[in-house]
DNA sequence: TTGTAAGCGTTATCAG
DNA sequence: CTGATAACGCTTACAA
């Protein structure tokens, strides 16, 4: 590999000269300048980034931590969140940490040992007092998680009342036993949702079976297997909050195989307005995020903070959601609203 | 920011002693690593990596080129090569090219400037001479690509033959007038899966109507556009192959709100074994990869290539697919072979 | 078993 | 405008 040195020796001039060509750096004159030119193209020069980086002690990488890219949620967020970064110049880690705390840190543990200027959390299981501490090696901006703290800028909806709204709809269609379904560990955001939702029971005077909540259901599979609980149940179930569409869309295909109607016999609420809410039969009721602009906001405000030197305030972006009420929550006993 | 040098000082050792406590080397009295540690404690003493990587060349770290996250088989696929690379202490860089030629050379780029060791290309639309210049920078494997070369190793199903088996399928079915949807750019692998298609029609003695090739068609959306393309044609197109099951799907989301009959009208085939191809109503009939396999293996063969010195031959190593077949197919004249 | 010293390839400072 | 020279933080012969 051809270094700046031999770069200088062809072209007969000194290292700092040409790193000042590499870095459009002004001062070197036209003919020198396509003298430096000439020998890097000749010698097929390209700059060493690991030299650079311990040079100017920036990585342009940024790391994101994330559950799983499989959930399609994520999966667009990091879809997103690369094509911004991208146009920003920096480089994206992707971080699976398939809730595991241990994984979180491990992948925290890349801002520490300077292989990323900054990091995105959109997966947060572990306790913030033992985050906070890699805050000193580098920014970093939860995504799609909440913290009670004004140390880091956080990018979401608001959960709480979005599932408030869910729930509350659920009710007005007649529901009146309605189980919980929730993903993977408990969470800042899951913590939330659930509150929406014992609200929304309390407001309308309904009592909540805890038996009827499910854990670690994420996706198709486990879907499958809540319909199976739910059948079990010998008091009749008649609705379903869901944390994910993969979930519910589980859900109506066993339902579907077991002669159950969907909503009549049990209404359904899914989460994300993935492709598949829409694809179901039948389509399910479900809350949108703006994942793209969330995802391009958060890149945006990590790289300000990157380079940014003086901190600035940290930002809470909240952004609006939509209830999209389809099929899978519209019963016949209430002739509401529709479709989409 | 502590250094090497601040804990050899705190420990009273030297720099090379701390060193080798860091990288686990023998030759230091129990004694001495103690203290360097507890100094390394004290500090909070992490090695930077930009260091390490200069001095030792090695960056620990891969780049994976795919179109999109978002297309769920190469969301399976990093999420498999991400969990493996990890498993190899490896980190990856997501580069989505978008099919773009020129995306697809400047994240190549990142081999040249030794800010990754090696790179998975699960995206090729470049042409083979473009490329092979950076194998000159380090090693490049395909996964799910194919290429007349040598000099790479390729990890892939036969796409050829599963497009023949898949055609077979239709027209076994009682298809005679079949329409060919692609996605993307050409590459070779849907120039194989052309060949494959085109191979069965002539087998089966059919002709195939140039004007029923559509192209870029990539998902749900566009699937909804290819069955509007379907519906205008004068001629009755009676059997269509999809490149994709998100493609299929869009199919018979537009189908099933024309009132069109699938697959009496029209039979379909999709391809990856995506969860929506078992979900949808009719589900589709489609093609399995062994996805998680092709992913681990191709990080495998990669990271070796990367830890070994000498070349060694390349592998082309072709995976099992299955055809599954469901009721997008089933028609009804042919009373044949069902489900899963 | 430990330490000295020479880089790895860049960039920034400062003097010319 | 250009060029020495000194870092950046770490590893590794080689010497002791």
């Amino acid at each position: 590999m051809a270094t700046i040195e031999d770069v200088a020796r062809l072209a007969g001039l000194s290292r700092t000269t040409v790193s000042r060509v590499i870095n459009d750096q002004p001062y070197v004159t036209e003919e020198k300048k396509e003298k430096i030119m000439d020998a890097m193209q000749q010698l097929g020069y390209v700059p060493n980034s690991s030299a650079r980086r311990l040079r100017s002690q920036r990585t342009e990488t940024i790391a994101v931590l994330l559950p799983r890219v499989t959930n399609p949620f994520f999966g667009h967020l990091i879809e997103s969140m690369e094509r911004k970064a991208s146009e920003y110049g920096y480089q994206v880690i992707v971080c699976q940490t398939h809730d595991k705390k241990q994984k979180e840190l491990d992948y925290l543990q890349l801002l520490k040992t300077k292989q990323v200027d900054g990091v995105v959390m959109a997966s947060l299981t572990n306790d913030w007092d033992v985050i906070e501490p890699y805050l000193e090696s580098g920014p970093i901006v939860l995504c799609n998680e909440y913290m009670d703290s004004d140390q880091v800028s956080m990018i979401h909806i608001d959960h709480r009342q979005a599932s408030y709204d869910a729930t509350a709809h659920l009710i007005e269609q007649g529901c009146t036993r309605i189980a919980y379904a929730t993903g993977a560990q408990e969470t800042h955001i899951t913590r939330q949702r659930k509150e929406g939702f014992l609200q929304a029971l309390t407001d309308f005077n309904l009592a909540f079976d805890e038996n009827l909540e499910i854990r670690n259901a994420l996706d198709v599979k486990d879907g499958q297997g809540v319909f199976s609980f739910l059948q079990e149940q010998e008091e009749k179930v008649d609705g379903i909050f869901t944390g994910s569409d993969e979930v519910a869309a589980g859900i109506i295909y066993a339902a579907s195989q077991s002669g159950f109607t969907i909503p009549e016999d049990l209404a359904i609420i899914g989460f994300d307005n993935q492709m598949i809410s829409l694809l179901m039969v039948p389509a399910i009721t479900t809350v949108r995020q703006p994942v793209e602009e969330m995802a391009m906001k958060t890149i945006q405000v990590l790289v300000e903070k990157i380079k940014k030197e003086q901190p600035e305030d940290e930002q809470q972006i909240v952004y609006n959601y939509e209830l999209i009420k389809r099929k899978s929550t519209e019963r016949m006993s209430m002739k509401e609203s529709a479709s989409s």
